[in-house]
DNA sequence: AATCTTTTGCAACAATGTTGCTTTTTTAGT
DNA sequence: ACTAAAAAAGCAACATTGTTGCAAAAGATT
């Protein structure tokens, strides 16, 4: 597990350090998006807010993790899959909000579907967001 | 034009007061999405930031516009289609973000797309941002 | 016009995000 | 393994954004 984020970090050519590797942990055991407030409160009192603002800035921009757009105005950061390098996110999926246990989940293998647009504009990036029940609350 | 907001106003069972008129003429006079910084911008001086907070929220509740979430983590308000009423938004349409002149547009004539969730999972609302160059960009 | 209700503005506060700078940690070269 | 250079962390101070309670002002109702 220690492994693993040390691979990541060297992979994206970033040094190695506790907080990342903390942080970067909880993505990883973690199935869900977090929040900035979470990691903050997961992390435990260890980092200094600022340290967290500053990684979770670089895993963005390294490919990571990417943000989640939210209605609520929190943003909220996910684990992105292999296929995203540095600058150059690969962002198709969609996003699922679960309205019961409030957790927001990527669905990789729902892939954004095409929107026909008026004449005149063109699409760069589709975002979709599913307010809902997911399957743990569904049971 | 002062008439339309009154009516507006009378017709949601709201009272008529300066500031409500006049953040409902901002949207009405223009055809983009306004975030509260804009707001706050363009009514002068005149009033309060609270007051702003609270004339929105009213009208979101009232369904007089509704709220558009964005990547960046700043809420965006619009105006809604006659076809909102209170507590209940018919948020079907599209939402556009021009890449270059920032703007965001409710896209009336775009209705969001089905999507294919997997098992277990059922969808309450979909939001759907497109990023692109809108036609005023483009041409 | 008088009263009752609603809204506004103010002040204080809380939460969230940013910046510059010093100290500490990590990395790379020897 | 040790040291110098580079990068990151921590701290403090600040900026922005959003919230709450309450008194004063404005609007609605009769």
């Amino acid at each position: 597990m220690a492994r693993d984020t040390k691979d990541i970090l060297k992979k994206n050519r970033l040094s190695v350090t506790a907080s990342r590797e903390k942080i970067l942990n909880l993505f990883l055991d973690q199935s869900g998006a977090l929040a900035h407030g979470d990691i903050e409160k997961r992390a435990g009192e260890k980092f200094d807010r600022v340290t967290i603002y500053r990684t979770l800035q670089v895993f963005v921009e390294k490919g990571i993790i990417h943000t989640i757009p939210t209605a609520d105005n929190s943003i909220l950061y996910a684990l992105c899959k292999d296929d995203c390098e540095e600058g150059h996110h690969h962002d198709h999926h969609v996003h699922f909000v679960c309205r019961q246990c409030q957790n927001t989940y990527c669905l990789d293998n729902v892939v954004t579907p095409d929107i026909k647009l008026p004449t005149g504009y063109s699409a760069k990036q589709i975002d979709v967001v599913v307010e809902g029940i997911c399957r743990q609350c569904s049971i």
